[in-house]
DNA sequence: CCTAACGTTTACGTAAACGTCAATTTGTGC
DNA sequence: GCACAAATTGACGTTTACGTAAACGTTAGG
């Protein structure tokens, strides 16, 4: 079956169940059950993906709630379709904003890390007896 | 003068004194004092400029006391540079992982826009009478 | 001289995001 | 059919990153 586990996911993706469960909790998960246990869909498996992908961009619970939300809320109406986009817009700006934080700071690991390097490089020709 | 009090940079940043504060109890920033208050440098206002950067990004605290680090260790051993510049690369290879979760997430955000534009079109063609 | 604005320390409070038991139940292998 | 692994629900604990309030000092203006 293509149904799985909270040790399934746990495992692969490296999370504890706890943290699982957490998310249900909060609303970011809703597997259904089988018995007491709950059990996990492809889907649910996705969307536990995109949270954590959320984590590492450093977006809080219900941040990432709403962008979860931003995936699968196709019908609606003519109104809640232009705030739907609107919001799709602004998350697109703060990503954007985030990537150029990203852009910047990897410029300047390169002009911290050439200041190293040279300065190793002349370590190595001012104390060759050290090698 | 070019020196800044705590409140220049609250309202130059909006952040709170208090978080200010933090900060500089956190290690991230170490004012002078001319008396009992605290007087901040371009140099600190650098800092915190970094230091709210790298909040946008989702880095914890020591997370972002690490990065400052790398910005002003220029002198050291050739093992603590090597060492040095090991945490660049690690620092370097987290960001990137980052870009590329937002350059996917950006993707996907342009199809789910398409999607709901889509929808209102066919809509805005349907119900004619809703205009 | 009074008070306002700004700054200080100390300290307790809090929301978020889980961790960590404990007690119990539920399936699964032999 | 029994042990053992895996899952469940509480419930309390913990860390991070500040907020908030109290109590006080220090200039600047009217």
């Amino acid at each position: 079956m293509d149904t799985l586990s909270i040790g399934d996911l746990s495992r692969e993706f490296d999370v504890t169940p706890r943290t699982i469960r957490f998310y249900e909790d909060r609303g970011l998960l809703s597997p259904t059950r089988r018995g007491q246990n709950r059990v996990y869909s492809g889907r649910d498996r996705i969307r536990l993906m995109l949270i954590l992908r959320g984590k590492r961009l450093g977006f809080s619970i219900s941040e990432i709630a709403e962008i979860l939300d931003l995936y699968d809320a196709p019908e609606g109406e003519v109104g809640q379709l232009d705030h739907f986009i609107a919001k799709i817009r602004e998350r697109r700006n703060a990503l954007r904003k985030q990537a150029e934080d990203i852009a910047t700071v990897l410029h300047e690991l390169d002009h911290v890390e050439a200041r190293c390097i040279a300065q190793l490089e002349s370590a190595g020709l001012k104390l060759p007896e050290s090698a």
